[in-house]
DNA sequence: AAGACGAAAGTGGTTGA
DNA sequence: TCAACAACTTTCGTCTT
């Protein structure tokens, strides 16, 4: 395995336990839970197996397939010069006919993909996400222009919507407004493809996990880790009392995240929270309500008020 | 003066007839 | 295809610290 060890010291508490969590492509202290570093850029072969199918077929044999090269890697041609000598005239002209009309169609989507999968690598590197999300992105991609769904939608769109999908996937969470802005597309024309393609693909994609984007926001916020657990407890039990049903994710995130630090004393406003998870203070008071009110929270906040009196 | 709170009106997307 | 609807935003006035 790759050592990352260029980074050998918590610049926080000086530990030296970093943990990397290389699907989500962060580094984290786990002693005092700091992010140290995140979208970083994944080292990791390139053909890591995600499942047993897969490592089945990448393992240690020949050119490592990927779906970041526009043709895999492994063009396919209809035929050779050598095969032709000893078949009739009829024969080899249709051999001719079929070779054209592969050229033809292979030229056209591997044009495409060329260009697409530069743009892809491009994105994706602005937004440093880890190879495996790039490799997702790119077979969705390439499904996508094999089922002509890119027609009519432009390119980079198309390559916004399916590394959006991919993030989703990996449990990466990016937002539509980061995704936006990297690629350059306006966010609703991300979402608008990202949706059609998945449908038409078929690609499920499980609703994503407000837990997820906790270290990303309480890293930016500069929370203890005390406080990010603190979130990641309350998230949960919103999720049990199914407070977070039919919600934007990244809204239950900082509502969490803004009253763990509450609790913790460690306020931070309802407009710096607001800012780092892309919501607005309104949405935060919200969600803050609803979480106060149903999980008996109202008690330990009423304390904390009579704590800073008292101080 | 800054932050928190909440009401009201507007936006974009989903859903169901 | 259209209207109803929920979630979220924008804006703005009021209260609290």
């Amino acid at each position: 395995m790759v050592d990352r060890d260029y980074v050998k010291k918590c610049p926080e508490c000086g530990g030296i336990n970093l943990f990397f969590n290389k699907e989500k492509g962060e580094v984290i202290c786990k002693d005092c839970g700091l992010v140290v570093e995140e979208k970083m850029v994944d080292f990791g072969q390139e053909w890591r197996e995600f499942d047993s199918a897969q490592s089945e077929q990448r393992r240690r044999t020949g050119a490592p397939i990927t779906y970041t090269q526009y043709d895999q890697g492994l063009g396919t041609e209809v035929g050779r010069k050598a095969d032709l000598y000893n078949l009739g005239a009829k024969t080899k002209n249709k051999f001719f006919r079929l070779r054209k009309w592969q050229y033809r169609i292979s030229t056209a989507i591997e044009r495409n993909l060329k260009l697409a999968l530069a743009e892809l690598k491009r994105v994706s590197s602005y937004l440093k996400l880890p190879k495996s999300v790039e490799e997702e992105a790119a077979r969705i991609y390439t499904l996508a222009v094999q089922r002509g769904l890119v027609r009519g939608r432009s390119m980079e769109s198309v390559v916004a919507g399916a590394l959006y999908a991919a993030c989703r996937r990996h449990e990466v969470p990016r937002t539509l407004d980061e995704l936006s802005e990297a690629s350059g597309i306006e966010e609703k024309e991300v979402g608008r493809t990202y949706r059609f393609i998945t449908r038409e693909l078929q690609i499920t994609i499980l609703p994503s996990n407000p837990i997820d984007y906790i270290p990303r926001f309480s890293s930016s916020l500069k929370l203890s880790p005390k406080t990010q657990s603190k979130s990641v407890e309350i998230i949960e039990l919103a999720q049990k009392q199914e407070l977070t049903s039919g919600r934007g994710p990244t809204g239950i995130a900082a509502a969490g995240l803004y009253v763990a630090a509450l609790i913790n004393g460690e306020k931070r406003t309802q407009r710096e929270v607001a800012d780092v998870a892309g919501v607005t203070e309104v949405t935060i008071r919200n969600r803050y309500k609803e979480l106060l009110e149903k999980l008996d929270l109202e008690e330990e906040i009423k304390k904390l008020k009579k704590k800073v009196k008292e101080d």
